[in-house]
DNA sequence: CATCGTTGTTCCAACGTTGTAAAGACTGGG
DNA sequence: CCCAGTCTTTACAACGTTGGAACAACGATG
């Protein structure tokens, strides 16, 4: 592999006058100019990273760390982050938690500013102590405890009011919600946004129409959804915090013998491209991921390069509505 | 940060010691080890990357090159991959190729020695001259073209073959198969496992029932359903060439009042989570993810540590059978 | 012609780490 | 008490890069 040095002989010039013309600095005689760039062409040279940013006290990573590649939300999130990271010159170093706090603090652990230049995180489970970041971060998602760090997500509470309102325009009375969390802070804010809806149309909250599931899982939806089902009244309608609940809740549904939209309407949240082809399709709200990820990646980088102040970003989302609430 | 200077400063002894203390070199006198110890502790010291691998000539970096994290099974294979890279000390860095050449090819340039120290190819469409790698690699899948690089990968044919053995088995006659693509490898041998089934039970090899896809995305196994359900005579079953094939192929069937299994058996292939809870349920060629990424990264450790031959893994499979094919 | 400012180039040091070689400290045997 | 050998520590250089200072060449200005 070709160094500054190599191409500097090879040039004639010194090793700076490369690094120069490699890093557009302006002076340089035209003369010199060709002769290093045609060296710089016929070694292939490619600057060393690590002794670049060795060098500038960066790295030239982000880490981006999330739950689990496994969900399809977090996949697609990370697909696009990539993308985002790109346009400013970043690599992306993902660090999966599977939602444990012990993986989340040993993901923390693991930055450092010898490693990445700033992360992203997705934490479920983290406390106030181990926001003692070594690096400028951004939250996807919620605060769920009091934490100065900026945060790039979408109006939770409006999101979900939406999904609930359009399941009340429908005629639905009894609507159950499938995601409640303890710690979680999207899912308290889903709920409320859960709770809203229903006041507004002066529906009743139901104690036993909300039930929690740990994981996000499409087993956790559908274990919650046969809990619904042993109901002395089932809802005719549910309001999941996440798609792969609802996925998971339609099939629990199926093996019931409920038919969805018909006997049950469901509406999840995500929108995963596993939704649109569902059967039925999954009606969701859906956040603009690429909008997440590229504000989130900006921020960051208006963070690093000039100590940019914290920022709380709102992206903006929509209702998609299928065949699970609307019968083709 | 904390560097090796501060912590031997603190501790009363050279730089070198503390880099002895920090690798584990056995000759440390005890006391000066203790001393050296509390330094770290206290220091909160943790290695500089970027120098360590300057200094090392590695970059404790691997890439993992494949179409698109949105695709559930390169999802779950590079949620995989990270955690068998972990075991070896190595990050991984993702780029995605979205099965495009010019995206294939972009991804391998900008691999280098100073970036990575190793490669993970999933490629669709490279060409034989684009396999000039500077980092040792290795092919997830098959080879398109002949080339001299290690694999890891299940005999494609075998499990094809088990599949559509399992749909023959069942009773079913005309089995169409979808995913056949002018330039993937592994598309061209589930092809030759469908043709030994059909072969090996004397079924004929019907052309019309052989469709095309150029991307394996859901869409496009509608796509294709749609056709064979266009034909004079339909199949009663279908193998398709991956999961999301599949559901796009029960979608579209579903669409049309076909029911599967009872009219129109499904099959696909990688087993994503997805497949275990779609109405219905999907039988599915399940290729050992875990395996895979292990051995994918252990091949590469050896590679690198000790500049290993050529190897190429097998991995195990099976076949897991659902209501797709089977009613409840 | 001396001075100045501008432009262009080079040299040196440093980023934090580790391999090498050499120096220093200790041990036991003669 | 010296020497050889073993154990322990250190100084130095180097990995490839870039910022800054220093220097050189140049034309313009007074």
């Amino acid at each position: 592999m070709a160094t500054l040095k190599d191409v500097a002989r090879l040039a004639g010039v010194s090793v700076k006058t490369v690094s120069n013309v490699v890093n557009g600095y302006s002076f340089v005689k035209p003369d010199n100019r060709r002769r290093v760039e045609e060296a710089l062409e016929a070694t292939g040279y490619r600057p060393n990273l690590g002794a670049r940013n060795l060098r500038r006290g960066r790295t030239g990573f982000i880490a981006l760390v999330l739950p689990e590649l496994s969900i399809p939300y977090f996949a697609e999130l990370a697909g696009l982050v990539i993308a985002a990271a790109q346009d400013h010159e970043w690599n992306v170093l993902i660090e999966q938690t599977f939602g444990t706090l012990a993986g989340e603090r040993s993901a923390l652990a693991s930055l450092g500013p010898h490693l990445v230049d700033a992360a992203i995180l997705s934490p479920e489970a983290l406390q106030v102590d181990d926001f003692q970041l070594p690096v400028p971060a951004v939250l996807l998602g919620e605060h769920a405890v009091d934490v100065p760090i900026s945060r790039v997500g979408i109006d939770n509470v409006a999101a979900a009011q939406a999904a609930v309102r359009h399941l009340i325009s429908l005629g639905h009375q009894r609507i159950a919600a499938i995601g409640a969390h303890p710690h979680r802070g999207t899912a308290a804010l889903r709920l409320e946004g859960y709770r809203r809806a229903l006041a507004e149309a002066s529906l009743p909250f139901v104690d036993e129409l909300v039930v929690p599931a740990l994981n996000y899982h499409r087993a956790d939806g559908a274990a919650a959804m046969r809990s619904l089902l042993d109901l002395r009244t089932p809802p005719d309608a549910v309001f999941c915090f996440n798609d792969l609940l609802a996925i998971g809740a339609m099939r629990a549904a199926g093996e019931r013998f409920v038919r969805v939209p018909q006997d049950l309407a469901v509406v999840g949240f995500d929108n995963n491209e596993e939704s649109v082809y569902s059967s039925p399709s999954l009606t969701s709200v859906a956040p603009d991921k690429a909008a997440i990820a590229q504000a989130a990646v900006a921020l960051l980088h208006r963070r690093v390069e000039s100590g940019d102040a914290l920022e709380n970003v709102e992206t903006p989302f929509s209702l998609q509505v299928r065949e699970s609430t609307v019968a083709r």
